[in-house]
DNA sequence: CGGCCGATCCACT
DNA sequence: GTGGATCGGCCGA
């Protein structure tokens, strides 16, 4: 069921990213077991894309870890309020990497809802980046932490998307990348039928 | 070392 | 539809 570590290491990290769309993300912290099947997803593709932080070979304290190999994760604050959760793919120094920008809630609702101070769940309440993070427990003490340990992992639970269930665009948020900003990879699940 | 601003979200209008 | 929250990374001086 937990995906491994051969799984992430792709090189074609818009097919990686279009396949997470109906595999679980599961965080087991403090005892509490959380997870929503990924509905959304961007690719970002290594030193060549503007949109990334690894544009232009770029290597910093913060985005170290895309470098350390795929099936790590990448997490990092925006705006100072929000974490990023992000999946690195690909070889190690092939700075790859999957923002996950949605999930629909699927285990561990109620310790979900103590986490984002609501007394309810639903796919609106985790439909971008910061939020799902928020209920997963996601910050930066993931940053670095291999996808196979029991802290945060990827399950294949068999559900099966048929193409017509995804639809394609362009990403979120990065006009500053130019062209690239026009780039198609971006990949939404079609979420009326998975809940 | 200062200043700008981002792979966002929510409350409020 | 908009602006405020909030802070670390990054760049230029």
């Amino acid at each position: 069921m937990k995906l491994p570590l051969s799984y992430y290491q792709s090189e074609d990290v818009t097919a990686l990213a279009c396949d997470l769309l109906g595999k679980v993300l599961v965080t087991y912290l403090d005892r509490k077991l959380t997870s929503g099947i990924i509905s959304e997803t961007e690719a970002y593709a290594g030193i060549t894309d503007r949109a990334s932080h690894a544009y232009g070979g770029r290597r910093t304290r913060r985005n170290e870890v895309m470098y350390s190999g795929g099936g790590h994760s990448y997490v990092y604050l925006c705006y100072g309020v929000h974490y990023m959760f992000n999946v690195v793919t690909a070889p190690s120094d092939l700075p790859h990497a999957i923002l996950i920008r949605g999930i629909i809630p699927y285990r561990g609702k109620e310790e979900m809802q103590n986490r984002i101070n609501k007394n309810e769940i639903d796919v609106k309440k985790t439909n971008g980046p910061g939020k799902l993070s928020k209920a997963l427990g996601i910050n930066m003490n993931l940053n670095g932490k291999l996808l196979t340990g029991n802290d945060i992992w990827i399950e294949d639970n068999q559900i099966i998307i048929p193409d017509s269930d995804v639809h394609v665009s362009k990403r979120i948020g990065v006009d500053y990348a130019g062209e690239d900003a026009s780039l198609h990879y971006r990949f939404n699940l079609r979420t009326e039928n998975y809940r």
